[in-house]
RNA sequence: GCCCGGGUGGUGGAAUGGUAGACACGGAGGACUCAAAAUCCUUUGCCCCCAAGGCGUGCGGGUUCAAGUCCCGCCCCGGGUACCA
């Protein structure tokens, strides 16, 4: 370990001096420009990890430099409090969940302290807090009223690792849950929903004007899944009355329809199974039914082999009066559209499978390129074997099919989504609690405001039933009506966590308002979110579910009208890999930031963070990484003995500072300083602040050159003054410290340097001389130089007359002062 | 399969179509020291004894006076997504 400053020393009393001097705090009436950072806010797991610390670092940076910007900037933190882990470690220890939260918060907020991170603690938020229950309790109660909450009885996702059911966006593709792994089933469960769908339109049209990296918002695109399309009705043959609705995408190919098919949960299925055919499906039917989904979705293994059986139905094609066999088959999904389809396996590369399978007849209505090859056809083309269609082009043939349908009343067009209404209810305990009570006169009623928030009692007993272990504590089940004083019981689910986090930036604005969530004043003030920055992995589910709270709290007033979303730029970070794997508590590999606070310092973390590579970026921890986060400590020293180097003695640092008139030396390093601020600045602006660190370190090496050399006194005081204000967002500790001991009071308080843009040009150019692409020789210009004088000092080059050889010139492209090209 | 990213020295990474490899890690050498650590300085893409020169940004083509950067076709790696009709 090298000989350095005093680490510790400094760290921890600027920790303390920062949340003294309430330097980061800000009113709602700050008259400064207003700018709102927020970073994620975390589940307390226990000590921040290096994820933690590259988040809290970036978002300190900014919050830093828009300080000294001379913003009134707002930068909150909080805690996603709620959750499984406490539950989980309350069923194997016994210690409540609130205790168990309590010191894991504790311990993140010391290690966030410790990292220098500054933040207005008084806004701070934690969502099991009495205080936040209260208030989602409210806005859920505001939903419930507005239609927005409902209850319903519904196919659910259940975990059995976790003993709750699960939203949609939880299970994972392969159909295991996200937090536990395990196989997700399916149950029948009477649970609670919101209202996301009714925004669907709006969640994927908002995307547009949003600064969002593009990869999050096409994931959120995906998810929503919008199509256009149309839902038509096909008698069943020799069954008066009795009709099959379907749903497609591409009306124009129904000439096409060979078959249809229902999925097997179709509500039709019996009646339209004949005695005949009434074995095959059933059996079918309870082998489909029995397959997981993993199985039943899984494409890489059977994704030619589509399996089915026939009803014995027929269904009569509008278009051409045909009739068409009806099949049951597992490919269809009886959640989309209207689990039924018409089938063309001309068009469609699964009925195209299915066919083949049962030798049923497939018809082109499109006409393929002569060069195709594949097996369905999907691209453009021009309409064939489809009688009136024939000749045009699929739009037109889209629109003339569904004009037909809806001339003969059998059909209509449609939109479809993927996205599904949101599950929010838990059979958990550390959660918010559901306030409703199911009354036997009234109903479903909400609990009125004073009687929010509902809390959980804290006498249950924890045991992984299924159950929340809300549902066995007598005293909290069973209740009184609200609303007519009759026998009730009391909801026991508790809300899923993201609903905490759907709302949080909002509460933020007006942490300890007691009437309302939060003012319209407030959220005036600060929504949306300037620049907010998390993972990657909340790409869909939180982002999303943000998004809906603040579009549904806008329309019941609690947002004034223009504020549609809540954050209007969005950076996703890279994450740390270690071992080829995310670094994360569950997966063990975690490399604990304290030991780097104990010897290089949070300064050096900081920085390493920094400089490794672009923030988008993910980084492979590796035996290296020590080695670059010494490098940064080198730095940081190297940093501290040129600034104090006048005032102390250091080993080999020789700083030899002179009164004089500016010489070509001194006005050179002051055209550096101005370059460094230019630089440092628009990198920061482009979060390119590997770059920007890169940049600080060689002026560093060009200030050692210069201050051994004999420096002038002005020129050197304000090149390490400027470094020192560059680095402050950075590195605080250090410069704050280096600050004071030559200025006296706090750099971060100082004015961002601005660059003289006279002085940011170079006073002489390296002009380079091509010939025939290749650079044969670089002369010094100045920048000024004309076009004659320079081509008279490249006829003077000898290395470019040997390129030349002789030969004619037959072409010369002039950039001046930078390259000269020539042809010949 | 589809949709995004990404392939640049031993390593992490720089580079508005205009000097490829900034900065750092690692390596080599030197100064200081009784010695070491720390510090400071020099050097470090490859070929070549050196120089001159040549070769170099996954592969193959193309556009251009000029391509890591733009276009076309591939290969590999990472992530997301998946019977959504």
């Amino acid at each position: 370990m090298a000989e350095s400053y005093n680490v510790k020393e400094i760290e921890a009393k600027w920790q303390v001096r920062w949340e003294t001097e309430g330097l980061y705090q800000v009113d709602n009436d700050d008259p400064r420009p207003k700018v709102y950072i927020l970073c994620m806010y975390p589940y307390p797991s226990g000590a921040a990890h290096q994820g933690h610390v590259r988040n809290y670092t970036f978002g300190d940076l900014i919050v830093r430099y828009r300080t000294m910007k001379g913003d009134a900037v707002l930068s909150p933190f909080g805690f996603d409090s709620f959750g499984l882990p406490a539950e989980n470690a309350a069923i194997k220890t016994g210690i409540h969940p609130r205790v168990f939260t309590g010191e894991r918060i504790a311990e993140l907020k010391d290690s966030v302290r410790k990292l220098g991170a500054v933040y207005d603690w008084r806004r701070e938020i934690k969502s099991h807090d009495p205080s936040y229950i209260k208030w989602s309790q409210y806005i859920f109660t505001k939903f419930f009223e507005a239609g927005l909450a409902y209850k319903k009885n519904a196919p659910v996702n259940w975990c059995p690792g976790c003993q709750t059911v699960l939203a949609n966006e939880q299970v994972l593709a392969d159909g295991t849950c996200e937090r536990s792994g395990d196989l997700v089933i399916k149950r029948d469960l009477e649970q609670w929903f919101l209202s996301t769908t009714k925004y669907a339109d709006e969640l994927l049209d908002d995307l547009d004007q949003l600064d969002w990296p593009e990869r999050v918002k096409t994931m959120q695109r995906n998810w929503i899944g919008r199509s256009y399309g149309t839902k038509f009705s096909m008698q069943i043959e020799g069954r008066d009355g009795l009709f099959l609705e379907v749903f497609t995408t591409r009306p124009d190919t129904a000439f096409g329809m060979t078959y249809a098919v229902i999925a097997p949960e179709h509500p039709m299925i019996e009646e339209l199974t004949t005695t005949g055919c009434r074995q095959e499906v059933e059996s079918f039917r309870a082998e489909a039914l029995e397959r997981s989904d993993i199985e039943r979705q899984s494409t890489d293994l059977n994704s030619k082999t589509k399996r089915g059986a026939f009803t014995g139905s027929y269904a009569v094609n509008p278009f051409t009066n045909k009739r068409v066999p009806i099949f049951v088959a597992d490919y269809v999904l009886m959640g989309y559209g209207t689990g039924a389809i018409m089938a063309v396996p001309g068009e469609d590369q699964r009925d195209y499978d299915f066919a083949k399978t049962y030798g049923l007849p497939i018809i082109r209505t499109v006409r393929p390129p002569e060069d195709f090859q594949g097996e369905a056809y999907t691209g453009v083309g021009e309409k064939i074997n489809s009688e009136w269609l024939n000749g045009l082009e699929i739009d037109e043939a889209k629109a003339k099919a569904n004009e037909f349908l809806v001339n003969i009343g059998l059909g209509q067009t449609t939109t479809e989504y993927r996205l599904r209404d949101w599950l929010v209810s838990r059979q958990r305990y550390w959660g918010c609690p559901i306030p409703i009570v199911d009354c036997q006169n009234c109903g479903l009623v909400p609990l009125p405001l004073d009687q929010l928030p509902l809390l959980a009692p804290d006498d249950v007993e924890f045991l992984p039933t299924g159950e929340s272990p809300l549902a066995t504590h007598r005293n909290f089940k069973y209740t009184t009506c609200p609303n007519c004083g009759g026998e009730a019981i009391r909801e026991t689910d508790t809300m899923d966590t993201f609903v905490d986090s759907s709302w949080y930036f909002l509460r933020f604005c007006d942490p300890t308002n007691d009437q309302l969530p939060f003012s319209q004043e407030a959220i005036k003030t600060w929504m949306p979110v300037d620049q907010y920055i998390g993972g990657i992995e909340h790409a869909i589910l939180h982002l999303m579910y943000a998004r809906f709270f603040t579009k549904a709290l806008s329309d019941l007033g609690y947002l004034s009208n223009d504020i549609r979303e809540p954050f209007s730029r969005l950076f996703t970070q890279g994450m740390i890999r270690l071992g080829g794997s995310k670094m994360s508590k569950s997966k063990g590999n975690l490399v604990a930031p304290q030991k780097y606070f104990d010897t290089v310092g949070a300064d050096s973390l900081r920085l390493f963070h920094l400089f490794v590579g672009p923030p988008a970026d993910d980084f492979d921890w590796s035996d290296q990484t020590d080695d670059v986060i010494e490098g940064c400590f080198r730095f940081l020293n190297r940093v501290w003995r040129i600034s104090l180097g006048e005032a102390e003695s250091f080993p080999g640092v020789k700083i030899e500072i002179t009164d004089r008139q500016l010489n070509d030396a001194d006005t050179e390093v002051l055209r550096q300083t101005h370059r460094l601020i230019a630089k440092v600045s628009e990198d920061y602006e482009r979060w390119s602040y590997n770059t920007a660190v890169a940049a600080l370190m060689e002026f560093t090496n060009l200030l050692y050159k210069y201050g051994g050399a004999s420096a002038e006194r002005s020129t050197f005081t304000f090149a390490v003054d400027t470094l020192v204000k560059l680095l402050a967002p950075m590195a605080p500790h250090i410069s704050a410290e280096i600050w004071e001991r030559r200025n006296g009071g706090f750099v971060h308080a100082q004015k961002w340097p601005i660059a003289d843009p006279e002085l940011l040009k170079a006073d002489r150019e390296t002009l380079v001389v091509q010939v025939n692409g290749k650079v044969r020789d670089k002369i010094e210009v100045d920048p000024l130089i004309d076009e004659p004088t320079a081509i008279a000092l490249v006829n003077q080059s000898e290395k470019v007359a040997a390129a030349v050889g002789g030969k004619e010139i037959k072409k010369m492209i002039v950039k001046l002062p930078k390259m000269i090209s020539l042809v010949v």
